[in-house]
DNA sequence: TTCGTCATATGACGACCGTTATAACCCTAG
DNA sequence: CTAGGGTTATAACGGTCGTCATATGACGAA
């Protein structure tokens, strides 16, 4: 409740921004609802509002890999259902008015800013962690990165669908698919295994 | 070029929606865009910007719809492309500055809007168009239900991908994926219903 | 022609936006 | 205690937003 300043706006940054994009981030609103004062704003971000958008999608992204990288060390398996969990308490917590920072600043701002190649790393990063994981485990690189690249997409077009429906189906629904589609990719790579040795 | 204003007017809200979600789909903006006098506005749409956006997002359904619908009548794999396709192209012809107006609003709006309402029912549509074809090709009735949702939101997630990453490119790599998964749900049901005879 | 209706144009209103300048405050160093 | 830098508070700037009132034009009906 009461880390530093600094961090307290860029954790209400990325709030704000999951329940409307960044026109909704308003610094007034931010402000406030991070118990900062307006004027301090731009003494932690001298570059304002754009610097801001940029570190927050990065402060999103970190946190989700820390989460991510955490619990794929227990398998890809482990990983999707830790990625499926994290969204699903978002969506819940907030009684579906949140959903992605990252989506939400990727189809808000126009392509040229910053904030949105942040946006596109933190998508890259993400497909990354768990196609690396499926490769540890076997799978064909290039079974993974489509792979994970179906999670991934699949799971933030989930995210906006359950926030729309207000109900957690639709990420349900495509958990069981994606966790088939995980295990198969799993099974299918230790079947060559076994028959190569 | 030169429909009747309102039908414009809807027209440039959508491309304008598809950019930056609706607060970058100004009312000012909108006029300018299409040729519309900014005091018409309220003479055709005297909800002001709410009903604007409700119809709007009505407006690229439909359209959605009428062409999956038509390419759906040669079967789900054509239905399919149809509908990665029309995104690759729209993502093509904007140089990756447009994606889902609906996803834009879906993801923009305070969920207690109408037009948000009709983003879901967007959504619901596009399903189910998809999984009734499925259904007619023998699919059974929840693999065709978990296909069609699969395909909606990966598609959904991989069009802000690409708007973000300036490429088709992963919305190409869950083409082949998606394609796959439907020939095989397509494949799978005949199977059955040659042993069932 | 005159009127009335539909469409277009113009300008203004209050509210909020991002941003900045400036004044008050706290607290540690000397 | 005093001095001074880091932080907080307040007010204001120009600009854009959605919205509306009003004025001007087009044009068929009487």
């Amino acid at each position: 409740m009461s880390e530093d300043p600094r961090t307290r706006m860029l954790a209400g940054a990325v709030d704000l921004m999951s329940r409307g994009g960044l026109p909704a981030a308003s610094m007034r609103d931010l402000a406030r609802h991070s118990g900062t004062p307006l004027g301090s704003t731009y003494h932690y971000f001298p570059g304002g509002k754009r610097q801001l958008a940029l570190e927050a999608v990065r402060f999103a992204d970190d946190q989700l890999r820390s989460w991510l990288g955490r619990s794929l060390e227990q398998g890809p398996v482990a990983g999707l259902r830790e990625f499926l969990a994290v969204w699903r308490q978002i969506l819940i917590d907030s009684d579906f008015e949140a959903g992605c920072p990252v989506l939400s600043v990727a189809v808000t701002e126009p392509r040229a800013e910053e904030a949105v190649s942040a946006t596109r790393d933190a998508f890259v990063h993400w497909c990354e962690l768990l196609s690396g994981s499926l490769r540890e485990h076997g799978t064909p690189a290039d079974t993974a990165e489509a792979l994970a690249l179906l999670i991934v997409t699949s799971v933030e077009g989930s995210i906006a669908m359950c926030r729309v429906e207000g109900s957690p189906r639709a990420l349900d629904v495509i958990a069981r698919t994606l966790e088939e589609l995980t295990e198969n990719a799993l099974a299918q790579c230790t079947l060559t295994r076994t028959l190569d040795s």
